[in-house]
DNA sequence: GCTGAAAAGCATCGCCT
DNA sequence: AGGCGATGCTTTTCAGC
């Protein structure tokens, strides 16, 4: 269930440590409370209320793609023929069931998507691209292929 | 310098860390370590091999960007007049400075870029979308706004 | 709200299989 | 390579400020 993020206030204090587990999130609570000048246990409260409050969603490992094997990152912009609703949800329900659709994103204008991909190799990339192409109600699929990231920073900026 | 993946074999067991690590980035040793089937010591020798060899790229917390105040995330697809690789540098020089821009995607085709970015507020927004148009070099910007967000997963599928 | 002590649990090392 | 046991930290709770 959604949490209205107004009945968290959060203190330059919460902000530092909101800063220092987007940078290393396996931070133990004696280093955080270190940096950000506590003694550890009102360190761990407060990170356990900004868990319970919604502010921190998780903890998740970087993994390099490359090393598993995906070698294609890619994003496709996809056009619907229609912006009815039934639509809009049937082709979320198939994108978001993909495990190579990593991210999915309603854009507004309607009828647009855009979709973070993975793919193995060339030859997956284009299987995946035709299967988008093909799929109910798609009028137009515009692949952007990353060659170069400059920046992938985590979240958001801290100050 | 970047690392050659071949040299790291992965097996079924690294498979199983880096999916639980990716799942919950925070979760302890003896945790991961029983839900491997591992005793605590080899676990974490693994996990230490892992980030040595940088399959590991760190670990981060997921933060709210709403309970941080930004509430608009957004893309923008930018084009440059030119593909001269001075152009290219100066462009993603600009954009990578800037703390809003998240994510620098160079796409193939040349002289073009995928960006993620978080704003503030509709002000901010068409502040940044602004800054990007007068930018030098910039030919043509379209801003590609999430309205809905179907599926943010972190990283890749591990199977 | 914070501190400090104390119990329980965890990380990590050396050695053995 | 994985497991066991020991040691020193870390986490977590609880009392008191």
């Amino acid at each position: 269930m959604p949490r209205d993020h107004d009945d968290t206030d959060l203190d330059s204090v919460d902000r530092n440590i909101l800063a220092e587990l987007q940078g290393d999130g396996r931070m133990t609570n004696v280093e955080l409370a270190r940096r950000v000048n506590l003694s550890a246990p009102p360190c761990l409260r407060r990170v356990r209320r900004l868990e319970e409050a919604g502010v921190i969603r998780g903890y998740h490992a970087d993994i390099d793609p490359v090393a598993l094997g995906w070698e294609i990152t890619f994003f496709a912009l996809v056009g619907l023929e229609s912006q009815k609703q039934a639509v809009l949800d049937a082709f979320e329900a198939l994108a978001t069931s993909w495990p190579e659709v990593r991210e999915c994103h309603m854009i507004r204008g309607g009828g647009d998507f855009l979709l973070r991909l993975v793919a193995r190799d060339t030859a997956h990339e284009n299987e995946l691209t035709a299967r988008l192409t093909n799929a109910p109600s798609v009028l137009r699929v515009q692949t952007l292929q990353t060659i170069r990231t400059a920046k992938d920073a985590a979240g958001v900026p801290i100050g």
